[in-house]
DNA sequence: CGTGCTTTTGAATAGTATCAAGGCCGGTGG
DNA sequence: CCACCGGCCTTGATACTATTCAAAAGCACG
């Protein structure tokens, strides 16, 4: 991790972080004074799965996957964030972080500790409430996310995935979508749940009916309502 | 559901209630006036999946489920609540309940609309920030558990979904751990995620193995340890 | 003592994971 | 420049696990 030169919250051009949105113009120049910028390459690991939580993490600029380790070692995807995202935040009540984060390309992250997120908790009831609505809608997203977890097959849960990571790093071109990330097949089978050689029969099956591309290691989904299809058969 | 004589946030016994933790006395009196109590016999609907977010439950006694329909109409049991437990913030930020929430036996449930809710979240920073921190929790584990989904056999997730029933409505006793309430196969099924089927099959293992018995249809564990040992066989 | 319910068990089938081999591709060094 | 290496990806065969369907057993209730 690079420390690096502090873009002043007000200069950023993330608009959809949290302090930006629910803090005034003071508490913003005391937190550019606390906060802690950093630039993280891809691959390295921004929070480690079981460190001592610190504070809470701002993506800046960048794409972060967040993984947990299971059984036997395996990794398990929670969730992908990118710019305007936080990330650590289900360290909140704990000791420890849950889960580790990895930035998936360069990334730059802010980082507030305890104390000035403390400060801003009883301060700023804005804040908390922001941060509360965010987590509610993880928990749906996460409930939702068992659910299917327990009741899809595989190639359900891969057209779930991809449009999951569609949705987050997915970039519209005409009427495909392409997926504007390097994200290898483990990564994908991880975040489905699944293991490398099932999500690599399941593309070779879309490939065939037309309903994926993939040029230069890059995925772009051709037919997307037909993944949507896919993965709510019934509604 | 039967309206019924309100005990007022004082005299309630409930010391895990978030209101009763976070709010002063004038503000627990004004609450008072405002919320309405309810009875629900069990099998009861008190949160319909799809309805509209009118506002928050707070279980003052009993046990409920909260469930989601899936795939095929299938039942997925998303989590258990008791006594202290609130139901209905997974609505949050939403137009929608997302989930359903239904009494396991006669419960006493108090509601508060938005309005209240969102007075609150204003006037009482503590109070949005326990909120907070119990949707914290809550999303550690849910995720855990969309890990454990993917990851697990079937024996391991009637395990986990044991050891998570008997965590809600367990009672020891002396070594044994006995669920202390009316729950049906298909209920733990849909809790672990697995056909009734199944589920007959493990237990009939886990029976003949003595690690349970079942009494007038009252399950009583007797050893937890290795049904913990299955949980997490590599940690 | 049926009747309708849930539970249990069995057998056939479908689905998934694992193991193994080979292909593809970019990087390295002769 | 090209052969070789190691990484990731694909594919096939096989073993294993889970689901489904069907039937019988158990149980509460009138």
């Amino acid at each position: 991790m690079k420390q690096n030169k502090k873009v002043p919250c007000v200069e950023c051009n993330s608009c959809s972080c949290y302090i930006k949105l629910a803090c005034n113009q003071e508490e913003l120049n005391h937190i550019d004074e606390k906060k802690i910028s950093s630039t993280y390459v891809k691959g390295q690991q921004i929070i480690f799965e079981g460190e001592v939580v610190k504070g809470l993490f701002f993506i800046r600029e960048g794409k972060v996957k967040v993984v947990s380790t299971g059984l036997n070692n395996r990794t398990q995807i929670v969730r992908l964030a990118k710019s305007g995202g936080i990330i650590g935040h289900r360290g909140y009540g704990s000791q420890k972080y849950p889960v580790g984060a990895i930035a998936m390309e360069k990334s730059e992250i802010c980082f507030l500790n305890n104390d000035e997120l403390k400060t801003l908790h009883t301060n700023n009831s804005q804040f908390t409430y922001q941060l509360m609505i965010c987590y509610s809608e993880e928990l749906r997203k996460s409930e939702s996310k068992i659910k299917y977890m327990a009741q899809m097959n595989v190639t359900e849960k891969v057209a779930d995935s991809l449009l999951y990571v569609a949705q987050y790093f997915g970039v519209e071109d005409q009427k495909a979508v392409i997926i504007d990330i390097d994200i290898t097949r483990q990564d994908i089978a991880d975040l489905a749940g699944i293991n490398k050689e099932q999500l690599s029969r399941v593309l070779s099956d879309f490939k065939k009916d037309n309903i994926l591309t993939v040029t230069e290691n890059k995925f772009i989904i051709t037919d997307i309502s037909y993944l949507q299809k896919l993965k709510t058969p019934f509604n």
